[in-house]
DNA sequence: AGTAAAATATGATATTTGTCATACAATTTG
DNA sequence: CAAATTGTATGACAAATATCATATTTTACT
């Protein structure tokens, strides 16, 4: 069993707030394990009882739509945690989380969560703050959708997903998503978020092999925002 | 000065987990003023040293979109607070909270309710749930705006409307919105608001009298969702 | 009450975006 | 390795929505 203690991504979430022992009970009660690109962490309206620290890899959050597509509300990264949402609302998940590359997991039961909640202060402020934080991007997404056009929302995902998650060595996005995963997130057809990206091939902005996409006019993406 | 310990609308927030040596220290260093409909309780980037507990009225939370239209992100009531995201962030706000109708508000210090959460689990809990009561709320809306049509969205609107705040004796809503208001819910141009309004009215699923607006047919509006 | 300003309403038109069809490329599977 | 499946690409068209113009109605103001 992995030690919390000397895990490398325990600084970048509420658990940076957990002392030694703290860290120690939980390294004693966690699971650890991996889920395949692809494979699903949890479904909408799953009851988790507990959350998910996501040690490495990365996830999307999406949201079965009536039309039958997939809204993709977060990506989730290494250091950050998953179902923070439901266990403090004690409600079932509203989100979906599904990998985008090969992740390791540890789940963390509820009670425990809960425990340090109550005796660590510092714990649940910072889980507060991480919270607020999705909320203060999903007001900013919503202003998004509802008040941008496609093209502008394409380039500002691409623009971001270039600052959340790098570049390789070549200049491409280290994060690779499908077309109709990218359409999940700016919220429109895959063929529209298809043509749009042929679109800015063609313009010069970004260039396009296989899924590698590379930012090559980041000027022109940002003026058109 | 008004006694929260006798404050009608106590019970429907955070704040009802607070004992009455709580409300006493509330109710000393608490500021009680009156907004008029239309002005503003704090605007989009103020930094608020405190939050809000509205007692009556009611209030828009939006956000200044690039095109210069304003995007309401929620509309909140009697009884919740303002400004919860702003003070557990320590940032400013990134939204503008106006009164869509007269209203009565307290504010209270920054450094009362960080006390309370310190001292009373409860009371943060409580708050935490608010939030991402918030955050799930905005997650729906972010799915609705980005897969459903502009007529679906103003069904489900109206329909919400009339569950949360209600309806007269006449059977109109309670809640009166200008058409650019109901436009800035949905997130579309006001003329569309208005046009599909007036489509709704002809197939007699709403009926329009100036500003007030009563669902004659909500089965046909939930079926068009 | 009378006038100015704002809100609502509606038409004409342009633009954006979605849908359906089809082709081709890439990837998976047996 | 071939066949089948899935993902990407593009055209043609339809539908949804925005924009601009212009009445008409309502509201605010002196």
């Amino acid at each position: 069993m992995g030690k919390c203690e000397q895990c490398i991504v325990r600084e970048f979430s509420a658990i940076k707030a957990l002392n030694k022992d703290e860290l120690l009970k939980i390294a004693d009660c966690k699971t650890s394990y991996t889920v395949k690109k692809g494979e699903t962490v949890f479904d909408e309206g799953d009851a988790l009882n507990g959350i998910y620290c996501i040690k490495d890899g990365i996830c999307k959050l999406s949201k079965l739509s009536d039309n039958g597509k997939d809204q993709i509300v977060k990506l989730v990264k290494k250091g950050e945690l998953l179902g923070q949402r439901s266990l403090i609302s004690e409600e079932s998940t509203n989100l979906s989380a599904v990998a985008v590359e090969d992740m390791q997991v540890c789940f963390i039961p509820k009670q425990e969560i809960l425990q340090f909640f109550n005796e660590n202060n510092q714990f649940s402020l910072n889980m507060m703050k991480s919270v607020c934080g999705d909320l203060k991007d999903a007001d900013d997404n919503m202003v998004n959708l509802a008040q941008k056009t496609v093209k502008q929302r394409l380039a500002e995902t691409l623009l971001k997903l270039e600052t959340d998650f790098g570049i390789h060595e070549d200049g491409s996005l280290k994060i690779q998503l499908s077309r109709e995963e990218i359409a999940g997130m700016i919220g429109t057809a895959t063929e529209s978020c298809i043509r749009l990206l042929s679109e800015f091939n063609k313009e010069g902005w970004v260039s396009l092999h296989g899924k590698k996409i590379t930012l090559s006019n980041k000027r022109e993406l940002q003026r058109i925002i």
